[in-house]
DNA sequence: GATGCGCCTTGACTTAGATCAATTGTTGAA
DNA sequence: TTCAACAATTGATCTAAGTCAAGGCGCATC
């Protein structure tokens, strides 16, 4: 990540306390006092939000390395509900520490806001999927992002297990379970992958990209002209 | 926002410039390489990119004291463009200079979070809004986060001034143009406003409110149960 | 090895919002 | 004052996705 041996280790210290969550756990929940970021270390979580008419919002499915909890750092409490999809280990970020860590390594600063800009990033890709996607774009959007996070932690992009239900994958998208379901149909029809029940296997990448409409694998934003 | 005489000083320190910018005109595209955030001094913008449909997503509005460009730290470049609605003043706050001075006033960077932190929770109220709302609650929330921050600049949060067409307001709710007008005037009929071409008065606050299934006012996160 | 329970698929039908198209009102330039 | 350009409204139709409903499959439990 660009920091030095020395600054790794002050990192280190202050990462004292690791946590196993068991699937269907939660991790934390809406309106939980915030107190510090959590590193996925192995394992898969989900978080997210109900609104009022008791509909639920996915915000993001999270994986090893990446960090859960930034959403909370502004109100002091958490806004969204974070649930281990299987069992999981994640290491524990208290926040004040950190932020005094920060103040004394600036590359490690860096990394910080790097990464709290790379989520908003992120959820800008999101809502440009939300707002102007067709269901078969949202997916294969989906399952590219999926493949390229799966990609750089060194395991296969082609074939993987979804940790998720079909109605998880549509509270993520914004679509129904049937459409969900429908719409994997429709994509192994048309020989772009193979799915059995959470078993997945992309056979034509390049198809999926092309149906997502992005040289880019994902719901994450960049390469648009003016 | 918290900070000490002596550190808004240093902060003006490094605000060094400001930039006018016209109707119309950008203030960054996608691509530019990234420099400065930019606080909105007085005016409104909007930020959108364009998918390789042609889709334009509006990301957000944005006015007076609210800040542009975090999303751009991540890869040192912009990853949506910024224009301004109307005429438009902003500060220029350089990046580089920021940080530097992050690290040695703690109350600051602690406010710098925050906001980053802001912007991530307001987006996932925004992903809530496109993946689960009607047209009617899409608008009525966007109605009422424009009036709430209206009347948090102390301008009337009840009549005021549309700066975009329906046609952004569209855009920016993953919504078309003419779904945008008439369930304007559905929200009229229903006597919760009145609306002439952009100028709108809010005539049911309460009412909207509920529409949007809200107590809070806003596309933004929060007020949840488990 | 039967039973029950989730999860998933598929079909038939409905609907919210998109699309296409015509019309009006507003602004500003000639 | 007329005309062009544009934004907004409204109506008529179409369609992608939602809803409702009926099975089927795999898995755990007894």
């Amino acid at each position: 990540m660009g920091l030095e041996n020395e600054d790794i280790k002050r990192l280190d210290t202050i990462i004292d306390r690791r946590q196993r969550v068991t699937a269907g756990q939660h991790l934390y929940r809406v309106r939980d006092q915030f107190e510090a970021l959590y590193a996925v270390r192995n394992g898969f979580f989900k978080t997210y939000e109900i609104n009022n008419d008791g509909h639920e919002q996915i915000n993001g499915f999270h994986m090893t390395g990446e960090i859960m909890g930034l959403d909370a750092i502004s109100a002091d409490n958490h806004t969204c509900n974070a649930i281990a999809l299987e069992d999981c280990e994640v290491c524990i970020i208290p926040f004040h520490r950190l932020e005094q860590v920060l103040g004394d390594i600036p590359s490690l600063m860096r990394q910080f806001h790097r990464m709290m800009s790379r989520e908003i990033a992120a959820d800008h890709g999101m809502m440009m999927l939300l707002g102007t996607m067709s269901a078969e774009e949202k997916l294969a959007a989906f399952l590219l992002n999926l493949s390229q996070r799966l990609g750089a932690r060194g395991l296969s992009p082609s074939v993987f297990r979804l940790s998720m239900s079909r109605e998880e994958i549509g509270s993520y998208l914004g679509l129904k379970l049937e459409t969900v379901s429908r719409t994997f149909s429709k994509l192994q029809d048309e020989g772009l992958l193979r799915v059995d029940r959470r078993n997945l296997v992309i056979s034509d990448l390049a198809g999926l990209q092309r149906l997502a409409g992005c040289a880019t694998s994902a719901p994450r934003p960049g390469s648009n002209r003016t």
